[in-house]
DNA sequence: GTTAGCACTTTTGTGTTCAGAGTGCTAACT
DNA sequence: AGTTAGCACTCTGAACACAAAAGTGCTAAC
């Protein structure tokens, strides 16, 4: 493919990404200063269609990209510095915030992505199994209600509260911190399986009552912890694509299925940014859709994934240009810490 | 108004609710085996319509009902036992969940309650000034990190993590904990303001660093205390008034404004149940939409106000039966603890 | 290799017609 | 009195035709 296709190739997405219209020979000539007549034009664009990379939406309209065209787009005409000033001073200032749990940065992100691109984003936090309990804390509050932490390497705390109808005393409270740190610190944020618990109730004196809640708070715990959140899904309401109620409908429910979110997330192989184009998506669901995902981290500390969903007419220059922006300032801020 | 015109009137009402399309005289007949002639029923309707109850679209449409009918039909005809047998038990179980956290506990309730209405759910806890703190208690967590736990009387526990770049002793924690408990406790919920801070600074010997970062976080804990969250915004589109993406676009802004929802939360008055049907709506965004709120509670800690935003087209019997079904239930469940 | 020019194709918007759904009213019936 | 059958009238919405607009592809000339 010589310069000039690339260049027009470029053009057309560039413009078909903006207007989500077909593009024209003209407004190709006119919008993006190629020194060739509409005619030329209309020669090169007729041969990229037949090399794939275009289609038509019937006889006599305008150039559409087909998906083998953004594919070559995204992989060998992108800019991955397709963000302004005003961009990078609004992230800078949103991760600048106050926060201290390792989920509420990601939270930051995560809707930070969101507002900058106008598409819907999706994260889910570094896996449980991954993470390695360090500490377990008992902390009693009142005289009947106790609360769990649990603070794992990676920096994510989780707590939850247990009420009780008795008082719990100090002392019980010690012999929970001892035994559950000597039982679970070191080991894999996982669910407390029959056999460790059968441990545990047998190694506890007193009441079975006081035990069983903690175990159940525990497993809930561990099980929220993969949990995925969802960042601006009405934005993509303003896409020309959703003018069809039908498919705005279809998009929603898509977002809705966290089993299938989850998969996709995690699908991202080892690269840092993951790009896929409609058809390229494993889900039946996201045919008509482009995901793109990117893992990101403090230093050695796994964050988890975020992900963003968008009409294949994405914006994929801007959407990468600020998806490493990001990835580079929350590993820089925070290494620190 | 006449046994009759009330029985009619109910029946466009609940044609209208189900159908979504103008109503007309031959179709009531039909599905509400009224023992008269579609002539008959034409003339008790022109004659509502004379009275302001129902409207047309166009002179020779079927009825609908105007905002002065639904008012009637809310005053004098609901039902409010309108909830089957398997809502009250899917009720029940969700409700049965063992959750502890009294937030947890009001989103289950804002949740089931889109559940089963299909409407769209939005719900504040209680006012941050309204609590009182019950407790204060500062938590190390390894060497570096303090927790901060905030118990109020209403149950509410919420709790921050402080990460500082130097150990903090065991010490310094029960002095946080002996100063902050006495300063605090017994005092409303609120942002700690200048002469407090002043006052705590001056009393603690140590460095600042420590004492800054937890102010901050205290203050931003009680700021978002106040929150509102929503569920089942998705669940509009199902419906025919927005067969117009304009309007569903216009609703999803509305949902999105946070101040404006609060508002509408806050405004419900003393009464349980609060019913505001159209124009009836302060705010002109929800001119074209009905809200019902209703405050609720566990013995006598309040829970916050859960609110329903739907269509004027609302299913008032079925939603305002079951809000009184959960608000029951709620109540009674869990007086015990 | 490039481009002006024109025939050809398809979409989109507009006006028109026509059937269908409902009402309102009149006159007859109980 | 109240009820109802019957019919004229109104409005909507779907179907169709037609014209204008937007583009392309191709040819012939530069």
């Amino acid at each position: 493919m010589d310069d000039r296709k690339k260049k027009i190739l470029q053009a057309v997405i560039d413009e078909y990404v903006s207007s989500a219209e077909p593009v024209s020979s003209s407004a190709l000539v006119e919008k993006y200063n190629l020194n060739y007549s509409s005619a030329t034009v209309r020669n090169e664009l007729a041969e990229l269609e037949k090399s794939g990379y275009l289609d038509k939406t019937h006889t006599s309209s305008g150039r559409v990209p087909s998906e083998k065209g953004y594919r070559f787009y995204v992989d060998e005409l992108i800019k991955d510095d397709d963000i302004s000033l005003e961009e990078m001073k609004y992230i800078q200032t949103k991760l600048d915030a106050k926060v201290n749990e390792i989920e509420d940065l990601a939270k930051i992100a995560t809707t930070t992505l969101s507002e900058i691109t106008h598409y819907t984003t999706v994260a889910i936090g570094p896996k449980p199994e991954k993470q390695i309990i360090e500490e377990i804390k008992f902390v009693l509050l009142g005289s009947r209600m106790l609360m769990v932490v649990i603070v794992t390497d990676s920096g994510l705390v989780k707590e939850t509260i247990i009420k009780y109808d008795e008082d719990i005393t100090q002392n019980q409270v010690e012999t929970l911190n001892n035994l559950f740190n000597a039982k679970l610190k070191g080991k894999p944020l996982s669910k407390i399986d029959k056999p460790m618990e059968e441990y545990i109730l047998a190694e506890i004196t007193y009441s079975v009552d006081v035990i069983k809640p903690i175990i159940e708070q525990i497993n809930r715990i561990v099980e929220e912890a993969g949990t995925i959140y969802l960042e601006g899904a009405n934005k993509s309401f303003d896409l020309p694509e959703f003018k069809s109620l039908e498919l705005a409908k279809n998009f929603v429910n898509v977002l809705d299925e966290k089993e299938l979110m989850l998969d996709i997330l995690d699908s991202g192989v080892a690269k840092d940014i993951n790009v896929y184009i409609g058809d390229e998506n494993d889900k039946e669901e996201l045919k008509d859709f482009s995901v793109v995902t990117f893992k990101h981290s403090v230093g050695d500390k796994d964050l988890g994934t975020i992900g963003i969903i968008g009409p294949k007419r994405m914006n994929y220059s801007k959407v990468i240009s600020v998806m490493k922006y990001i990835s580079k300032k929350i590993n820089e801020s925070k290494k620190g810490e």
